[in-house]
Formats: C-alpha cells, structure tokens, sequence
DNA sequence: TTTTTGAAAGGACATATGTCCTAAGTAGTT
DNA sequence: AACTACTTAGGACATATGTCCTTTCAAAAA
C-alpha cells in the first residue's frame, strides 16, 4: 500500500460525509493510501497503528488456519472501516485483507485518534455506531451461513442481486465477478456451488449461458429463499 | 422478569467496577430485574426501550429461524450487557435471550442513557469497549465453529475448562450442566456430540463414567485442539 | 419396591458439503 | 493457427453432521 502524498482526504471526506466526523483540524493529520488489485493489506497477527478507512475500490476480508487451508469472509465495499476492533481493543490483526481491486483507503494513527476522542465525542460516536453495524450484519450473515444450506443462500444472493420492473428482471451488479468468487461470497467450495446452480437449473429456476446466470422463475426462487434477505 | 423496587443497584455496580461508566447522579435512575430459570427475557422481533446488564446467573442467547426449529446460542455470564446494538442502531431484538439460571439483571432506559452520553462520555466508551469485545469473541467463535469440526471444537472446550497442576488435571466448572446444553454450546446436535465423545473415548483420550468426562490423555487432546481456545 | 421420567447412548439412514480429478470451453498470447 | 492459462462443468468418493428411533439407565415419585 503506498501513501500518496500529493492526494487529498478532503475529497472522500465530503462524499461520505465524515465532516462531523473528521473536524477541520484533524485532517491534516490524515494520509491517503493507494492498493492495487491482489495487494495483501493486512496480515493476521500484525500490529497496527492506524485505523484505515476503505473509500474506494473492494476488498475481501478472511481467515486462514494455522494449517494454511481453509477460509471465511466477506468482501467489502466503501464506506468501511478496518482496525476499528484492533484500535479499541489493541490487539493485533484479526482477519487477514486483500484487495479484489484497486483502490483507495484513508489512515489515521492510532495515538492521533486517542487525541481526538478526547476533545471530539462525535468520532467515538462514529466508531460506535460502526462497530454496532458491523456486529449487527455479522450476526445476520453467520445465522443465515449456519441456518440454512448453501441453496438457500444462493436463491437469496440472486434475490438481492435482481429488480423486477414491468416484468422484466433486472440484474444489479454483482458483488462478485466469478463462479470462484461467488463460491467465497457464498461460504462453499467451488465445486459445490456448481452443484446446486446446476440443480437450480434442472429445476427451471435459472438458466446458464456462457457464464452468466439468468432468473427464469422468480417466484420459485423467493420460495427457496424463505425470505432471507443476503446482505 | 420482575423489578425489584427495594434493590439498590449499587452492589452490582460496586461488583463490577462501573462506578465510572454510571456517575452517582444517575443511578437513581437505574432499575434492579429479577428473573428465573426458563423465564423468556427476550423474544426477537421485540421492541427495546432499555438497555440491561447481566450481573448474576446465566443466560442463553439464541436465534429461531421463521420454520421454528433450528437455533444456534452463545451462554452468558456476567458481565454482559443486553441490547447494545438495540441501544445504539435502534432496532428491534436481534437474539432471543433465555435464563438458564435464576439471576439478576440491571436496566436503564434509552432517553437516559442518550441524556447521559450528553455530559458523560466514559458510558459511550463503555459501550464502545463492550461491543469492540462482543464482535471479537463473536468472530472468534464463529470461525472456530465454521473451520474446524466439533471434535476439535470439543477438545478446545474441553483443554478451556481443565488446568493441569503437579501431573493432576483440576476440571473448572463446566459452562455447561448437562451433554444437551453442551451440545448447544458447540453448536451441534446431541446425537453427534455423543458420537464424538464415544470416538474420543476409543481412542483414550477421555472417560466417561456416570455422566462425567474425564480427561485421560491431555496431550493427545492438545493435539487434536490444534492449539485453540474456546472463548 | 415398583413405576415413571428424563438423560445417556447409540443404530440406521439421509443429506450437505468437501476433496481430488478430469475434461471441455474461452480468451489471450505468440 | 497453435499454445497457454484460466474458467466452467461435473464424476467419484469421503466425511461431517443431522434426523428419527430404540434401548439402557439412574434418579425421583408413587
């Protein structure tokens, strides 16, 4: 990740309305970091000495096991917060972070912020709400991973990923660019997404045209999905 | 669950050092709960309009899906606050929660408790420090439990509760009372939880004798926990 | 002592999901 | 066009875990 000196906080600042957040005088204080895709940000178990704040791009957050294999995660989209635990509770990195594409984050020490909470309770504020967001929506997607199998899951993915409008189903972008992806997303193995993607269709659900997954039946899909909403 | 108008919150708040969080000027306002073994505290979906601490007994945090079976829970003990995220994203119940023991439990009202974060910011940090806390512990489990099988996740607890001293293992007090409730603590069924322990048993690792497990072979144990820890 | 009840234990079977491999398709590069 | 690399697709098999039942057992109640 490199720091870019010349760029300004300011910019991101506005768009994401952190003014209250951020006073006047604490921006200086900020720097601006650039990451380009497959950069590995964070390493668990790393010390970390600032709080970064992800304004652009996309990153994917995991877990990897003492053995090397296995791992579970999220990705992540601006605005987002990482080091927010590690900050209150000083300890070292937790997840491990790696850009899925390029992007921009913001950064702030550590010993900067401890300054500003106390002068500034809106930054606390900001941090608490965030903490109580992200505990809030890591709750729901690790009851819906544990509840429900990955078909259930998928119907849901694909619900929250399409609009329906005089008939037509429209398909938002998708947080994911790949089946590989997706199976991550998703909380499965690759080879088992497949699986149930090509029962789905078996089942007239969907349908699969070179790489791409088109909704056939709506109605059968918020069936499978009981309701769940991903995300 | 009951107030208790001639208890005086002091005690608890004397107990778990929280002279700080709550300035005397507010604990008038603070109201004492009683409550029993199997008493529903809280239903999701309920509306909350206080927040309350855990200072005595136990209580299972659980989620329901819509089809009324499945859950997955987490045992509390004090000191442990309830409807924090409640508190600060205004939502509805999240979890339910259920007494396992009797207990008692300390409220204080949203209005105040904005009113305090007024003039008083140790109360945000508190929260800030708690749910900094509850999203660690919470990460930690939850990708214990999606990384590796109950026989580790078992091990684990099993290592959590014994300390070893002078070649003679001392078992702390289970969280658990019974092979059912364990179950629930490991998120698994009780029918596998039993097929485990036989297999650990096979291989000498425990003893089982009327009801209670006994570790035989620590080291082995060590081995198969792969050196993790349960909370 | 007999009866009842709930916990403990486990057999039989089903299902979700993982791992390992192979093959076919597609796009980019030479 | 030939080659390479990556994605898609799926066969074969293993494993973790769930569900449903039955039996055993021990403690509590009658």
């Amino acid at each position: 990740m490199k720091e870019i000196k010349s760029a300004d906080a300011e910019v991101y600042i506005k768009r994401y309305e952190l003014d209250k957040v951020f006073p006047e005088h604490f921006r200086p204080l900020m720097k601006v970091y650039q990451f380009k895709k497959g950069n590995v940000l964070f390493s668990a178990g790393e010390e970390l000495e600032e709080i970064y704040i992800l304004v652009d791009g996309k990153i994917k957050i995991f877990t990897l096991t003492p053995e090397g294999k296995s791992l579970i995660n999220r990705f992540k989209r601006p605005l987002e917060l990482i080091g927010d635990v590690e900050y209150v509770k000083r300890n070292t990195v937790f997840n491990s972070v790696e850009a899925v594409t390029d992007g921009v984050m913001l950064a702030a020490s550590f010993a900067d912020l401890a300054n500003l909470e106390q002068d500034h309770p809106p930054f606390t504020r900001f941090l608490l709400e965030t903490l109580a967001r992200k505990f809030y929506t890591e709750a729901h997607t690790t009851n819906l991973n544990m509840l429900y199998p990955v078909e259930v899951r998928l119907a849901s993915y694909l619900l929250s990923i399409s609009s329906v409008s005089e008939g037509t189903i429209f398909h938002q972008e998708m947080h994911t660019s790949n089946l590989m992806e997706l199976a991550e997303w998703l909380g499965t193995s690759y080879r088992h997404l497949n699986r149930v993607l090509k029962k789905m269709a078996t089942d007239n659900i969907i349908e699969r045209a070179n790489g791409s997954i088109a909704i056939k039946d709506l109605e059968k899909l918020s069936i499978l999905a009981k309701g769940n909403i991903y995300e």
